[in-house]
DNA sequence: ATGGCGTCCGTACCATGGTACGGAGTCAAG
DNA sequence: CTTGACTCCGTACCATGGTACGGACGCCAT
């Protein structure tokens, strides 16, 4: 199962080899056993299908907007198999999603408006420099 | 006009002293002339309308998600009365707000139904943090 | 004229999610 | 057995939008 090396796990999941190593350094990621070379010094590490997931897990979470730090308890959840607190997480972050969308919304529809009212002739300054100002 | 000091004027626009002097640095907001002390020394600065009038406009191109770079050459336009490059400049943002609340929905939706199906009872791990291996 | 608050300025630090660099070790092929 | 690619690791740096700190000086009231 030590199929891959750090190159190998990044391409698998279309990350840089620096990014797993910052995972790695955030807890995200488990570091592997270096196998030790001849001289009884550390080699180098290999991976498996299990870092493959988790590494796929932490890409699909951000995906839906956690942060690293809320992805690291999902990841722990993940072990333990709170249901109940995974979906309180998830319940948080659809709220926050939903402010964010709604706040991205007004904006747009604001902007849309001044645009519009920009476009159509007329004279002075830009409505929407001016708008910007009151 | 010179009415107010710092604190004023970050009272004005409901923002913090630092944040007027990080704007400063930025080269967002103009830096007064000092009022010359009576030991030939360097005095107190002092804030006026159009000041007044800058942040305001500082914070309501933010409200409208431009950065403070964008914000910068929004403020050079209003010099200029250039409708169009603005009405670029605001669709190029629209766009961009277009896909940030498509992806943010996209996000939403597929939660939400995970939410959903992690609620309704049933054995083994959560299909949330299932989904999120895949 | 002295206390105490406010200003001025440079500089360092914060969170977030990485990215880059340099030196040493490792490993496989030629 | 050397070359070249890759790995390991610590550390520093990037963007973004601020926030904090410390010393020197300004200004006003008592």
């Amino acid at each position: 199962m030590g199929e891959w090396t750090i190159a190998g796990l990044a391409r698998e999941g279309g990350v840089g080899v620096e990014t797993i190593r910052y995972y790695q350094r955030r807890g995200l990621m488990p570091l592997p056993e270096r196998a030790p070379g001849p001289g009884g010094a550390g080699g180098i590490r290999r991976y498996g299908e299990g870092d493959v997931r988790r590494l796929r897990f932490i890409r699909s979470a951000q995906g839906a907007g956690f942060t690293l730090e809320q992805i690291g308890e999902l990841l722990a959840l993940d072990a333990t198999d709170d249901r109940a607190r995974v979906r309180e997480l998830a319940g948080t972050r659809i709220a926050a999603l939903d402010a964010q969308i709604a706040e991205l919304q007004k904006a747009r529809g604001s902007l849309a408006q001044l645009a519009g009212k920009c476009g159509s002739g007329g004279d002075g300054p830009c409505p929407i420099l001016v708008s910007f100002e009151s």
